[in-house]
DNA sequence: GTTCCAAGTCATCAGTCGATGACCCAGGAG
DNA sequence: CTCCTGGGTCATCGACTGATGACTTGGAAC
């Protein structure tokens, strides 16, 4: 683009918009610099100016909130209902979780990252809900989260792939209140 | 070692099992040809004579038989507990499909690799005890044992960490009878 | 003991990556 | 119009990677 306007937060959000695409498509160590500068029509080094280094860049980019409302109140049989819906909408609208994921395969800081979602937004989250063992639970249900938007996103096996959000929600209802109340 | 012996299927052994240890541990990308020729103490350009290149090094060190027993005539009551079984001596014996699973999360041709596995061993496993909807239930076991492992192996998610066997069984053992007799 | 093939090594290439530091220039302030 | 700050570029470095091909050497066969 010649006509490049220059402002400095707005090109900081288009590149980390590129890198959580980059980063949610190739993995950590495949992303390159120089690709996601690329994308946003802009030098490699900039982006070393902005977020000091690649790492600097992923931590930024993978900053996530799941947005998991307060579940205080919700009935038992409403909660899995909430949670998928949750589900789909942090996993398919943007690429940041699904970065997150990819890279924490490989990386001991992503994998750090990961953990503390859980910690500090699924834990809390379902000690509003459930009576003691909140961890244990907390991370079953990501378990759980975890290994369908894996098998569905990232490996695509195909009977996951092609299947509707009410499916899923049928499938997984159960096995969430499961972890969440027996 | 000064006093290698000369014995390319002994070396070839050693470079498989380096190579399975690297894949599981570092992932895909950051294994190196070098690092698995080091392991064994043997020169990187031997490890391409034998395989060809990185990728069939791969290929040949993700080959992976999970060993799942006939489960035809496996009482409803212990088909989770003979499918968890497998799961802990496949996932803890060696490197083998933690590997595949991290290059799984960056590369398409391990994520094949990964989707032959469950096409090609636990859909037809499976299908001998549950009646239609055979290759979603294989998808959905292999969403849940694959959520478990990530966040239990990769993740490290502490509270899965800690926990034992029986008590994973406990804990599987109802989700497990969910996807496959529901 | 000589031969000879396969096991293993060595030097090296071409490419790519993250990162650095000097530099250029657009555009608002005065 | 001039100045000058900061957004953005350019050239380049050093390290590392996968891969190649010519080379050396161990040891069984005869």
């Amino acid at each position: 683009m010649p006509g490049r306007v220059r402002d400095a937060a707005a090109t900081q959000a288009e590149l980390l918009a590129a890198a959580r695409r980059r980063f949610g498509t190739d993995g950590y160590e495949r992303t390159t610099i120089r690709a996601v500068a690329g994308d946003v029509g802009v030098d490699a080094a900039l982006v070393i100016r902005y977020f000091g280094s690649k790492q600097g860049l992923f931590t930024r980019a993978a900053d996530l909130d799941l947005g998991i409302p307060d579940l205080t109140g919700v009935r038992a049989g409403d909660l899995s209902k909430v949670l998928v819906d949750r589900f789909f909408a942090v996993w398919e609208d943007d690429d940041t979780f699904l970065a997150l994921l990819r890279a924490a395969a490989t990386s001991e800081v992503a994998a750090e990252a990961m953990r503390d979602v859980f910690a500090g937004q699924v834990g809390p989250a379902l000690a509003a809900v459930t009576d003691d063992r909140a961890p244990e639970r907390a991370a079953l249900v990501g378990a759980t989260v975890l290994g369908f938007a894996l098998a569905r996103y990232v490996l695509r096996l195909p009977p996951l792939v092609d299947m509707t959000r009410d499916q899923a929600q049928a499938w997984l209802g159960p096995t969430l209140r499961h972890y969440l109340l027996d």
